[in-house]
DNA sequence: ATGAAAGCGCTAACAG
DNA sequence: CTGTTAGCGCTTTCAT
């Protein structure tokens, strides 16, 4: 059942441990002759190095830890996916942790009780409050991801929402859009998301020298598809009349998109949709939806700069960074409008 | 830096190793008072057993690897989630790996050349023959998902694919459809989940009294809605003319119903279609999918059972399991056709 | 450049 | 019910 070990192939290689060692791991000194006796007797035996092993001899495990609410949202499926990737130019392993979208489960992945399993986590909370993330002295580094106003204390990257919203609605102004609402912030509990995204919209219209009426937001109950239809179907039931909508999120567009469908409202001759996210869904939706497409290679890549070097022993105060985003045009919110 | 172990702990609260471990542990036989006593040392040190150091004393890893693709795709961001989820229930974690939907991506994955990481895996190939994954004696137990024609000595668990089509199809009929076509397999090398698809769709036909025309299929040159959607545009102008649509799959059937709004056709009133997998997506699209819905909860469950008793010693043959499965109707092909 | 031996932190016989 | 001790398989000084 077990395989082979270390002291296996020494012995068949007639050499040591430290040697076999060497060989494995690529140290650069050692014989061309020798390495070559090692592997051959690496390749008869079929030796695999036990990970686990070396792990504890080391300290070093070569995991970490992703963490967010759920990765049957397209948004974090395509972070994993791009974590999954681009860890390995890192020689690191991604593990995905699910919180569930509550502060429970957000607590729970914060004290989890087990040590050692990740060098560090990359972390996007949508619940614990930056005081409380600050205060809970993780036992392992973390960085992290998102909306969140994070701790001075902490490492963390996002895109620029209010810019990112300034634009995407700057964009539905210069495409003559004048009456332009916004959909899928929450009904209470403002997330910090939604804030930034909803102050940036408003930006673009003072900008514009329009005023943002409140009634010209739609909340919904939840952060889906399906409720997000539902409160757009009642508002234009009560007389919403928009002739653009910047949707929280792709989900919400999407959502947006069908309650306009039902209504017989064109997307987009008579209103505009735009979306957020940039996810794959974006490109397949009828129309195509225009969306903020933030850089999650980049995005990804630089929290995980940050975190290994934390990893290796920085110490310091919080760095925030800022990643890139652009708008993808679709179909939903072209440049010109047409009628 | 390094936190506090066991044995920090059995000094501070004056017993053995042993002792602390058996409580870490909750081994029943330690009476009342001893509990106590540990555990007011752990908490005042802090103390986090080392899950690493454990793996190597007891060589169970507590993970199994859990592979497919593309974990961007729907159907397996939800099979990542249920098993994330699932998983917890027989003290087990996930860990993700993608293989990019590549021959030299599978292979890659089953050569892993790491062991140790994990006890076991449920692995969904689409691209190595059954044969080359049977011949490849991997290290630690595997079950297979999905689709395949699973070798005799593997594990395996799927829904009943060609049972699944041809029911969705007779739903098709049932509705009173005629011209019922197929869209999404591959324009070359038919995977086996198409080739299923297709027998249980012609058998249903058959069944009816119809005979299946080659003419009423469209491949796809990518499973894609995008791809889909230019390919279904293409068969419409040449004269493709059906009153309902199987797909493969969701995202066919968002690149359908694409194609179908564009030529202004109405769904499902001229044409109704159906997806397969019944992901999120199918709620919200416009109009929402049915759709073949396998219980994955239940797959996964089941896998994991055949996986753990793998890895607790049975050496037998393979067993190949049905998962359950339905029909989740909704608004692209109900039940009683409305013109 | 290679060998010998001491851990890494925990578990599990085996005693007591 | 609790203590002692020998590993788990690898890395890593420290010699040589």
């Amino acid at each position: 059942m077990r395989g082979p070990r270390l002291q296996d192939v020494a012995e068949r290689a007639g050499v040591s441990m430290k040697t076999v060692s060497n060989v494995v791991r690529d140290y650069p000194h050692v014989s061309a002759a020798m390495r070559e006796r090692v592997q051959r007797a690496i390749d008869e035996l079929g030796y695999r190095p036990n990970v686990v092993a070396r792990r504890l001899a080391t300290g070093r495990t070569g995991f970490v830890a992703v963490a967010f609410a759920d990765v049957a949202i397209p948004y974090f499926a395509e972070l994993a996916h791009v974590a999954s990737r681009r860890a390995q130019d890192f020689d690191y392993r991604v593990l995905l942790e699910e919180t569930d979208d509550t502060l429970e489960g957000e607590r729970a992945l914060i004290a989890s009780s087990e040590a050692g399993l990740v060098d560090g986590m990359l972390f996007q909370p949508s619940k614990m409050s930056a005081s409380e993330i600050a205060q809970h002295r993780s036992q392992i580094p973390i960085v992290l991801l998102g909306e969140i106003p994070a701790p001075l204390t902490m490492d963390h990257v996002m895109i620029d929402n209010v810019a990112a919203a300034r634009e995407i609605t700057t964009h539905l102004l210069d495409s003559g859009r004048r009456r332009i609402g916004f959909v899928g912030h929450e009904t209470t509990a403002l997330s910090e998301t939604s804030r930034q995204r909803i102050i940036g919209y408003q930006e673009a219209l003072a900008a514009a020298g329009f005023r943002a009426d409140p009634r010209m937001l739609v909340a919904t109950a939840s952060i889906d598809a399906a409720d997000t239809a539902s409160a757009v179907r009642q508002a234009l039931d009560e007389g919403w009349d928009v002739d653009a909508v910047v949707c929280r999120d792709d989900l919400a567009a999407m959502g947006t998109l069908r309650a306009l469908h039902e209504r017989g409202i064109r997307v987009p001759e008579d209103v505009a949709v735009t979306g957020w996210d940039d996810t794959r869904l974006s490109a397949v939706t009828f129309p195509s939806l225009t969306s903020v497409s933030p850089d999650v290679d980049a995005l990804f890549t630089r929290a995980m700069e940050l975190l290994l070097e934390r990893v290796a022993g920085y110490d310091g105060v919080g760095r925030h960074e800022i990643a890139p985003h652009r708008i993808a045009i679709r179909e939903s919110a072209p440049s010109v409008r047409t009628t």
